[in-house]
Parts: structure tokens; C-alpha cells; sequence
DNA sequence: GAACATATTTGACTCTGGTCAGTTTTTGCG
DNA sequence: CGCAAAAACTGACCAGAGTCAAATATGTTC
């Protein structure tokens, strides 16, 4: 199949079925960020991918799959990048950089990450992918709690894949929240995403030490705002 | 207008402005539980609405919008019925009673609650009406913690207003993410709601009495699961 | 390599959400 | 009233997502 001859005339008929699937999403990329979810057509994105509309179905469910694949991709990327550099501070400030830079990430466009965030609660069929993204990042968080227990600043008596999730869980209402009032600053009187983990954090560091229930203060980290 | 005369003839005509509204969301509600969000056309709430399409969409702005104002009627009057006997127990058990009627309430048809909770996040237009229903939970919980505080099982420090928002956080990425893998019952291994509450509210017990922190307890409350 | 089975591709076609120019109704005012 | 401006209504129309029967490519077996 490979072996001598032709190598030229081959235009669409090498490129192997595990490709299709990524010319698509690329193909759909360059479209989306160019002209918009709403104003891109599938049959543009079948063009430019060069096959027909019939074939893009036949791989992707819908138009909406197609903008969750590809930031899936983009999450995943983000999700490293915001990990490999994790700053040698408290737990809570790490928490605002890791979550920060996932923010940024939405941020680089709205209309996107709104129908993101609005098909994740939808995904039904495409069983893994989502999912995979979300063990890593679960497990990455935990790793990162592992080790805010071995410097004392949680006790270990806190189940961390469950803190974990809970973490989540509020950077997930938060970010919903946020792209639903569109604004792409921080944002109007809502609690900030540093409060809400703040008051998850509150009470679960370790009793050993001193004056152990810190709570009086108000706030306590340092600057940075988000 | 209402005179004497013509009362049969009238059909289509006397039915003021404000009612339309209320007509279309009647007739949506009627089909969309009949037939299925996807399956209703357009057209069809329409003519059972008993106007012409176009005017649909000159009182509404999409199907999306009609579903959410459906829901938005019953979540209110959902949360008028959770709150209106919530149980003389302990904050934790409270708050389960509260969102498990929630929960229930979305469970009576998990296609619509589905595009419910996905068009929440872009209710982009109508203002208020979702905002309404948030302000109002919002402060029922609120008046909920307060009531916590007073019978000592909350510390007084703690922002009642950021404590809500923190916990309908946790309840709404719950929902999502059980909408999300579709499952009727409780679910897989996801932490389950009370687990969520339970990591958030630990800690935050007034220091007051003796034994304070009591966090070794790996559950506690009584049974009545959900 | 013939004959059959299965997987992929295709584009004409359908169906429906949403629009819009034009018409009817209501409102405001002298 | 009479009349003009605004609001509400209408249904023919359109664009574009998704379908499907037929065509083609790929794989398998003897």
C-alpha cells in the first residue's frame, strides 16, 4: 500500500481513517476561532476539511461534539500548563493558579467556552474523552493536596480525592456563573473564586500546631487578586 | 369591550397581551411533556397556542426560552415546597431534605431538566426571572444558616450569604454532573451531595463547647439517604 | 481473484427553528 | 372622531443541521 509509486496523485484516499477525525476537529478550529460557533456551517467545515457533509456526521455527532472535542484538547493542554509550574506557596494561592490559568483559558473566547460549559452537562455517547480529562485533572488536584498534608497545611484526615472533587465543583459553579452574566473581567458582586475556596478550606487544617482554629480573619492571603 | 353583546364570537381576540405569554408557555409545557423537548416542533406550540409562529417568536425569544420559563415556574414552586416544611434536625440533615427536593423535582424528566440546566449558563436577554428564583433560594438559605448559627451548630463568623453560595454551588455542579451521566438514581461512584455538604460544612462548628473538632467521624448523620 | 460482508463516503433531500416585509390592531392626541 | 405612530400579528420564506439510500472502498474467505 505504501511500498513505491504513488505518493502524488494520492490527494484524499491515504490520509487513514484515525485522521479524519482529527482534519475535522481541525478543520473546525480554525473556523470557529475565525468566524464564530453560530456563524460556521458544517458544510463549511466538511469543505475545508475535504469531505462531504454526509462523512462529517458519519464521524462527529453533531456540530456541538465537534467544539467539545476540540476543547477537550485545549483543556487538556491548559490543565498541564498549569500545573508545571505550580508555585511554591500556600495551598490556597496554588488553588487561584491552577484554576487561574483554566479561567484565562476560557477566557480567550467567550462565545466558545459558553457553548463548552453548557454541552459538558449533555455529552451522552462519547463515553470517555470528557471523562479522561477530568481523571487527570482529579488526579493532578489530589496530588497537590497530598502534599499541602505532608507541609501541615491540611489534616490528613481529609479524604483528598473528595476534596478534590468539592474544589471542583465550586470552580465549575463559578465558571458557569461567570460566562452566563458574559463578562470577562473578574466580575460584579458575586463571591470570588479565592473566597469560595477559602471558605471550603476554613476548618480543615490540622488541629497538632497552636492556635489551630484560624478563623477569625478575614481574609489572609496575600495579593494577587485572580 | 366586554360589554353586553358578542361573548362567543370573540375566539382569538380578547385574551389581552399579558395572557399570551402565559398561553404559549401553557401550551409548551403541555407538549413538551407529552412528546419530549426535541420532539415538539415550534409549530405546534403555536397553533395549541392558538397564534401564528411568528408571533411565538415575537413574545419569546427561542424553544430554549420556553423550557426554561416552564422551569423556572416550577423550580419556584419547588423551592416554595422545600422550604415550607423543612425539618427540625440537624443543618446537614436540612439542607439534604431542601435539595433533595430540588433533586426530585428535576428528576421528573430528565430530558427537560437536562436543557434546563444547559441553557442556564446562557440566559443571555431576560434579565431577571432566573435571577428572581436564585434571590429568593439565596435567601431562604441564608435565613436557613442563620437559624444554624443560633442553635450553635454554625459558627456566628461564618458569611451566611457566601455559605449559600458556596453550598447551591456544590448542589448545582452535582446536578449537572448527574444530568451529565444521565442516571435516574443516586449515581456511580461520584461523591454523593451529603458527602459534598458534609466536607464543606466540617470545620465550621463555633469553637465555643467542648470537643469541637470533631472530624475523625467518617459519617454521622441518621440514615434517610436522599 | 471471485464472491460476499462490512465499513466508509457521498450529496441530494428533509425538516424545523427562526426571520421579515407587509398587514392589522392599539394607542395617543388635537 | 380622524389620523398618525407604535405595537402586535401573520405566514411565506430561508438557511443550515442532520438523514439516508445508493455508491464505493476495504476486508475476508475459499
Amino acid at each position: 500500500m505504501a511500498a513505491a509509486g504513488v505518493i502524488v496523485e494520492l490527494g484524499r484516499a491515504e490520509r487513514n481513517k484515525r485522521d479524519k477525525r482529527a482534519r475535522l476537529i481541525r478543520a473546525a478550529r480554525k473556523l470557529f476561532q475565525a468566524k464564530g460557533f453560530e456563524a460556521t456551517t458544517t458544510s463549511e467545515i466538511a469543505e475545508l476539511a475535504d469531505v462531504a457533509k454526509g462523512t462529517l456526521f458519519f464521524h462527529v455527532k453533531s456540530k456541538e461534539a465537534l467544539l467539545v472535542m476540540m476543547f477537550q484538547e485545549d483543556v487538556g493542554r491548559a490543565i498541564e500548563r498549569a500545573f508545571a509550574k505550580v508555585p511554591k506557596a500556600p495551598f490556597i494561592e496554588q488553588l487561584i493558579h491552577v484554576f487561574g490559568v483554566m479561567l484565562k483559558q476560557n477566557q480567550r473566547d467567550l462565545e466558545l467556552a459558553r457553548i463548552f460549559v453548557r454541552e459538558l452537562a449533555f455529552v451522552r455517547g462519547e463515553r470517555h474523552s470528557i471523562d479522561m480529562v477530568m481523571e487527570d485533572l482529579f488526579g493532578k488536584l489530589s496530588a497537590l493536596i497530598e502534599s499541602a498534608k505532608d507541609r501541615g497545611e491540611i489534616a490528613r484526615d481529609i479524604d483528598s480525592a473528595r476534596l478534590g472533587s468539592n474544589l471542583f465543583a465550586l470552580y465549575f459553579s463559578f465558571l458557569t456563573l461567570w460566562l452566563g452574566s458574559g463578562a470577562p473581567s473578574p466580575e460584579t458582586h458575586r463571591p470570588s473564586l479565592r473566597e469560595m475556596f477559602e471558605l471550603q478550606l476554613l476548618g480543615l487544617s490540622p488541629p497538632t500546631q497552636p492556635a489551630s482554629r484560624t478563623r477569625k480573619r478575614k481574609h489572609s492571603a496575600p495579593r494577587q487578586t485572580s
